[in-house]
DNA sequence: CCATACATGTAAAGGGTTACATGATTAA
DNA sequence: TTAATCATGTAACCCTTTACATGTATGG
């Protein structure tokens, strides 16, 4: 069985909570789904054209004075059935692939800066991540939203938070061992040095 | 700029351990890297073949008595070179979808059954996968493995099994929500039968 | 006899990103 | 004037998995 394709869904899933255009949904998707979900508009585009042929959804020109050529796309009875059929199937996990890991994994006791750099960048990215997680998980209650999916909307974020705070943890381990190793191989370096002095 | 293939590196990263097969490579890279890293057949040898052609590689016939056909692949000096640059550059992050998450994102309050599914599930193979983890990080120091490399291999399992750890206290923490949840929607479907006994 | 492990490899198909093309409006 | 935002869309290309084909040996 092939993998089945998810971006459908995703956009179904958007349009069941509003009347969205392309461009709209890559915003919402990415402002609220976008630690855990991602999609461009190479397949946005495309998949809303398949979405209306196949009756799931509905385009209806909605260009605003003044701007470009714009339309919203509206689910469609149809269209929910299908993404409550998709949302009782379950999940499939996708094979792991992290480079970082892998590239670690492969590292020489000798090239220790390059893997020092790339923790501490990791370590001020998943910071950040987790600051904007958290202030997502404050102004959650407060926002205009559907009361019938806040709670798991929230499960979505404590799941990330949870995921990043690893992270972080580790990144701070990781950098200090690294930082450890440094100092011994610079060490050996000037042992080296004074047992034959070149320069 | 495409994202530059991986693959034909980690073979490489695994063969500047020790010459190995098509088919040892797999293996061994799902023994020691497969809770970060996968690689299908399909991939591997079409990439070993490649490698051999560009010099990063040599294959030698290495068929067993009585057994299939079967070629060994040895990295070249200019394969550890190739190698050692892709390792000092920055690993890319690939954009992140989890499809368990998503349809958590847009389940209903009233089918809360089958997200605990999941949950219950996801559980289940990760307690599995932090008793591997923490089994190879004791077996780690005692293995017949190269010294210089030991530390960066801890520290991916390092990696893996916090990552394993947030995931579970979310599914304990997550699975007891939706009992909750689904513990109020079958108390609001009692109050309904009640205000209109149709059976 | 059948399933599994060993072992190499191809073909098809799908999934996905990136780059590009196009063009209007607004703010610096 | 330049950059950013709004907005739709296409084409190229790559990456990856899955299914298949082929065959030997071993253990239950």
């Amino acid at each position: 069985m092939r993998t089945a394709r998810t971006t459908p869904f995703a956009l179904l899933g958007m349009l069941s909570l509003g009347a969205l255009s392309g461009y709209d949904l890559r915003r919402e998707l990415s402002e609220t789904a976008g630690t855990f979900w991602s999609e461009s508009y190479g397949q946005i585009y495309p998949a809303l054209r398949e979405l209306s042929r196949k009756g799931l959804t509905r385009r209806h020109a909605a260009r605003r004075p003044g701007g470009p050529a714009r339309y919203l796309y509206e689910i469609t009875p149809k269209g929910r059935d299908t993404l409550r059929r998709w949302l009782a199937e379950p999940p499939r996990v996708a094979p792991p692939r992290n480079e970082l890991l892998l590239k670690l994994f492969f590292s020489d006791r000798d090239a220790v800066d390059a893997p020092a750099l790339w923790a501490r960048a990791l370590l001020a990215e998943e910071t950040e991540r987790l600051r904007h997680v958290r202030r997502m998980k404050e102004q959650l209650p407060r926002g205009p939203h559907h009361q019938r999916s806040i709670r798991f909307w929230m499960m979505t974020l404590e799941y990330v938070e949870r995921q990043s705070e690893a992270t972080v943890a580790w990144c701070q381990r990781t950098i200090s061992t690294l930082d450890l190793m440094q100092e011994a191989l610079a060490r050996r370096r000037t042992a080296a040095q004074r047992r034959s002095p070149l320069e």
